[in-house]
DNA sequence: GTGGTCTAGACCACC
DNA sequence: GTGGTCTAGACCACA
């Protein structure tokens, strides 16, 4: 599980390690019951403020990918991941929406555009059950 | 071609400016050549202020999406949209990994997320050629 | 609308402050649309940190109680207040049941304890629509 | 008396403990002169830290619930419970205060209220003299 | 001026 | 040791 923050990227870097424990846990580097590694320890690993990291968990927690565990510290969904909500279809939709329209102007094809989308689903899950840690 | 903005959302005004913009050129609302209001109309009709809709026009233009005469006022790129560039191509697959990962999570299988772009875009691509304004 | 905080009391300020804003608005004291304080002000006039009211502002715009409104700055939800969701009943219910044990174990009648509460949600109420500010 | 903890609770387990030890008392699965489980024993079987019991039981004998002798180990208060203080109602007005504006302001009546608090009261009691353990 | 983000450093409750 | 809370002070995007 590695994870790359790009310090000088508009996007917080909360955001960005959001981003990445959901992507470690699609792609199966992470998997339901794995421990994360404490807020102190992965602050200082990336070399950014505790309160960053923990904002990120705690979002994570609420979306219910994460739980904070009394014992085991912070850890992976054990008890099923939440399901495909209206409201994440509704989320989803919308910035599909705004993707389509911008590749749609600059001439890719709604086969290339589905394909593309496909592909990168794709290469997300490949190695599932592989790479354990 | 209706502009509705949310003013609770997240996202900024300005960029709802510009991806509404963007999806009434791809669904063929707005063609190339036409007119757009100008920033004082837009900005007095959407109650908002006039450096947000100045923002959003200017990085439409930056975009190459939009042209801005000093006769004609601002009007939408009559002589070929930017194609799709290796810097976008990288942008929408970056974009487009972290919804398949959060669909992949919530049990979205990789036919329905390449299902749900395909429709996304076929919506918006519909009725070109139909509503002029 | 005036909010007392007990530093010394062992529930967290930003608690506190939730506690005491949706009791603001359960009594009428603040109505939909009504803005409240900047996150600075409220800080600076109850002599606590920007972060604590930030916090309670976040919590009660998660749960639907306020919105953060690009012009008009925080507000109270004006689009109709969360109903009595199936995850707001238990969470109820789990609190009465604490609280209802200890009064049954301290001898206090069940006809007591009904009264209490009803008394404590009339006193609440009682001033709808009177003080506006 | 079954003793049901959940590791992932907001509550911490101590106190998970307390509420859990009360209610029993309150439903009569543990009468006065009972005795409880040794701290020892209780922190096996429910695979919790030593101290954690012990705060637990050390809270409700202050509060005047349980009692400790050397001998007998730990029993449920033979000589009469605490009544009705003016504390306690102190606290039970002020908890239930935060739970009827979280109520009014989703929209549950006074009656609903009420009727809520009375039933579960109700079916805490309801079997007060029945199971033994 | 607003909220959002990030940092640095501190104390506390819990286990 | 863990996460949770609070403070102080800073910069930035947005409007």
């Amino acid at each position: 599980m590695f994870i790359e923050l790009d310090l000088q990227s508009e996007t917080p870097i909360y955001a960005q390690l959001v981003d990445q424990i959901v992507e470690g846990i699609a792609s199966g580097a992470l998997k339901p019951g794995d421990p994360l590694p404490s807020i102190r320890n992965l602050s200082e690993d990336l070399g950014i403020n505790l309160h960053t990291v923990n904002k990120a968990y705690n979002l994570l927690k609420q979306e219910g990918f994460l739980q904070v565990h009394r014992k085991k510290g912070v850890i992976v969904q054990p008890d099923g991941m939440p399901g495909v909500t209206e409201e994440f279809e509704e989320k989803l939709r919308q910035q599909l929406r705004s993707l389509a329209a911008a590749a749609a102007v600059r001439g890719m094809s709604e086969e290339a555009f589905a394909q593309e989308s496909k592909s990168v689903y794709r290469d997300m899950i490949m190695n599932r059950g592989g790479e354990q840690r």
